[in-house]
DNA sequence: AGCACGCCGACT
DNA sequence: GTCGGCGTGCTC
């Protein structure tokens, strides 16, 4: 039986009565650490060294998930080199509450109950009692337990037309025009009535509690562009050409379609009227409902690896966007583990992006036409003008005049401007990390993005006392300003954490966006004509070997961000010979990769070998290092040279207080497993597929 | 993960 | 003498 916690799994008898009963891929309520948990039974038999206690109930009817699902758990147990535990707490959807009532067995002594628990000759909540009175009560076999799933939410639904009382009948009509109703409260109070009205309705059969419905799909679908093979991979295109191979791909029968996030499967989502989604957003009884019967079209995230369901292919769409990157618990790299379930499935897997991975570049696959980018890249060592170039304010004013609407990407808040003496090259940093601190003028304050410090601005360098101590660098905020300072344009703000309202834009006014990546999953603008990085750069210079292929992918994404038309993509760069310019100016997606592909190989980086970061942290550097070297050493005449890279001070040494040293291990799957083996894994974190070498691991 | 236990240095 | 950080063992 596997909890959902960083556990193997544990071994218990079958729950009282429930001998003999088929168990494999059931859910099953458990006494744990003195509470009940639930969890799905992964094994029967074995010999145990010990003696096992009794699971409480089977919390279903029929096996929750088949033997493919528990083979899938443990092979990818295997390859995230996480407990099976760690995997089934990232992929199972969340249990729904516990309804468990406990009481004395009606045969045994009232006599054995301790003080205060002389209530349990009845049936009681078994919340309110101290777990640790319970158990021993349990262990010692006299308490009798009733333990299921609470109850879903029910709602009032309509069941009829009409209702011949022209009074109850508007109540009625009032149910039909919301769908669906809370309470009988509340529809009482939405038809302005009082609950008597309702509850006449209800004893009469014109409307009943029910489940809530399900949203409603939207769509329109496209017409299906069908390939004579199925190739395995499928890239290029124009998005709406993506979209019409996708349809072709699954257009008949039970398909499982990943998506690395919520917004661009919902915008695949409006094309396909027959596809449900499966997510975290769904509400918990959706979600549940979908899992407990998988059928037909799912456009799914990540957790739809676990759905009980053989479907005929799978699709990974966009195979190597960042955010298949599981931030905690097992930390995995989805793709990888999609392709691991469609290779035990028994079926075909396809992916589809518009620029493919390095790690997939070598599958059969076609890659189709894209239409040639207008790019623009503007010298920073030639232009003159900072924040914006000369070249880029005529641009900007271009849009202006002809009414039309620009976005100007940031790399991130972190970037907004640093802080800098202009005398002797003073910069403040932060204190508990080794970051320089960014200097935020709305808030007139100096703030660490990695871990939040704040302090003041000092007025003079406190270095050299010279007054020139002034903010530099192209932050987000004091583009906003420039360009709030040089243009009539009215300037929005579009982040991960505010979101202005571009409604106006939506409705085709003009104006300025200035934003993060988060705009590449925000809505549409009709009238985009110009994408302007001021410092392209800032999203290059990142301390990991996949930073390049990011940036390229980003980079052929904005070119996207207004499907059917090419706004002018503009760069102020250092950099204008970079292979990722040229790859856009070629107007080939997949030149970069190979070349970045022949860079990897040469350098023995993934996809040649596979790479796991371990990660040290300490408050006192001096600690940290030496555990990391520990690490090293405990490799010693186990691995060889070229398998050990490290220790090595994270890109960032200094994260929230802590001192931070990598260590990285390459090999093949049962190489690393036999590495990690002589380690104690109480002494690292593991990442088992590093996209990132900045910040801290979570948890 | 989360908890108990024991060791050890630090400090009122 | 006590407190807190840290390493270790264990969960069935």
């Amino acid at each position: 039986m596997a909890l959902p916690l960083p556990l193997p799994p544990m071994s218990y008898l079958p729950p009282l009565g429930g001998e003999g009963q088929e168990a494999l891929g059931r859910r099953v309520a458990v006494p744990w650490r003195g509470e009940v948990r639930v969890g799905v039974v992964v094994g029967e038999g074995g010999r145990p060294s010990h003696a096992l206690r009794h699971a409480l109930a089977y919390l279903d009817g029929a096996p929750y998930l088949r033997p493919e699902e528990v083979l899938f758990l443990e092979e990818a147990s295997r390859y995230l080199f996480a407990p099976l535990g760690q995997v089934l707490a990232d992929f199972l959807p969340p249990s729904p509450e516990l309804r468990h009532r406990v009481r004395l067995y009606p045969g045994a002594d009232p006599k054995v109950l301790p003080k205060g628990l002389e209530a349990l000759t009845a049936w009681q909540e078994a919340r309110g009692f101290d777990p640790r009175l319970l158990d021993p009560l349990r262990e010692a076999g006299v308490l009798e337990e009733e333990v299921a799933f609470k109850e879903g939410r029910r709602v009032l639904l309509p069941l009829k037309e009409a209702h011949p009382d022209p009074t109850l009948d508007r109540v009625l009509q009032a149910l039909r025009s919301m769908g669906q109703a809370e309470s009988q409260a509340a529809l009482a109070r939405a038809a302005g009535v009082g609950v008597g009205r309702v509850r006449r309705l209800l004893e009469e059969g014109y409307v009943g509690y029910g489940e809530p419905l399900a949203s409603p799909p939207p769509g329109e679908p496209v017409e299906p562009l069908p390939l004579p093979e199925r190739p395995e991979r499928l890239n290029g295109g124009r998005f709406l050409e993506r979209v019409r191979l996708l349809a072709g791909l699954v257009a008949e029968g039970d398909h499982l379609v990943l998506f690395p996030e919520v917004s661009l499967l919902e915008r695949f989502l409006r094309h396909f009227p027959r596809a449900r989604p499966y997510h975290g957003g769904l509400p918990p009884k959706e979600r549940e409902a979908l899992f407990r019967a998988p059928r037909g079209l799912v456009f799914a995230t990540y957790g739809g690896l676990l759905l009980p369901f053989t479907p005929r292919s799978l699709v990974v769409v966009e195979e190597g966007s960042e955010s298949y990157k599981l931030p905690s618990g097992s930390r995995a790299f989805v793709p990888p583990l999609a392709e691991m379930r469609a290779r035990l499935l028994g079926v075909p897997l396809t992916y589809l992006s518009l620029v493919p991975a390095v790690e997939v570049l070598e599958r059969p696959g076609l890659t189709f036409p894209v239409p040639r980018p207008r790019l623009l890249l503007v010298d920073l060592r030639r232009e003159r003008g900072h924040p914006l170039t000369g070249r880029a304010l005529a641009l900007l004013k271009q849009v202006e005049e002809k009414g039309r609407q620009a976005v100007v990407l940031s790399p991130r808040l972190g970037y907004s401007a640093l802080l800098l003496c202009a005398d002797c090259g003073y910069r403040p940093n932060c204190p508990d990390c080794a970051l320089p601190l960014r200097y935020h003028k709305e808030a007139k304050a100096l703030l660490c993005h990695q871990c939040g410090h704040r302090e003041p601005p000092p007025p003079l360098c406190p270095r050299c006392g010279s007054t020139l101590l002034e903010p530099r660098g192209p932050g987000l905020e004091w583009i906003q300003e420039e360009l709030k300072r040089r243009l009539a344009l009215p300037v929005y703000r579009y982040t991960k954490e505010e979101k202005d309202d571009l409604g106006p834009l939506l409705a085709g006014k003009p104006g300025v966006v200035v934003g993060t990546t988060a705009l590449l999953r925000g809505p549409t603008l009709p009238e985009l004509a110009l994408v302007l990085l001021p410092y392209a750069d800032g999203f290059l210079y990142e301390a990991d070997f996949r930073a390049a292929e990011r940036y390229h992918r980003l980079l052929w994404a904005l070119t996207e961000l207004r499907p059917g038309r090419r706004p002018l993509l503009a760069l102020q760069t250092y950099t204008p010979d970079h292979p990722a310019h040229l790859a856009l100016l070629e107007g080939s997606v997949e030149a970069f990769p190979w070349a970045e592909k022949a860079l990897r190989e040469a350098l023995a980086y993934p996809p040649r070998v596979r790479m796991v970061k371990l990660e040290v942290a300490h408050r006192l550097e001096e600690r940290a290092l030496e555990a990391a070297f520990a690490l090293r050493e405990a490799l010693k005449g186990v691995a060889g040279e070229e398998e050990v890279l490290g220790p090595a001070p994270a890109p960032i040494p200094r994260v929230k207080g802590q001192h931070v040293f990598h260590l990285l291990l390459k090999g093949s799957t049962e190489r690393l497993a036999e590495l990690l083996s002589r380690l104690d894994r109480r002494r690292f974190r593991l990442d088992p597929d590093p996209h990132r070498f900045v910040g801290l691991l979570e948890d």
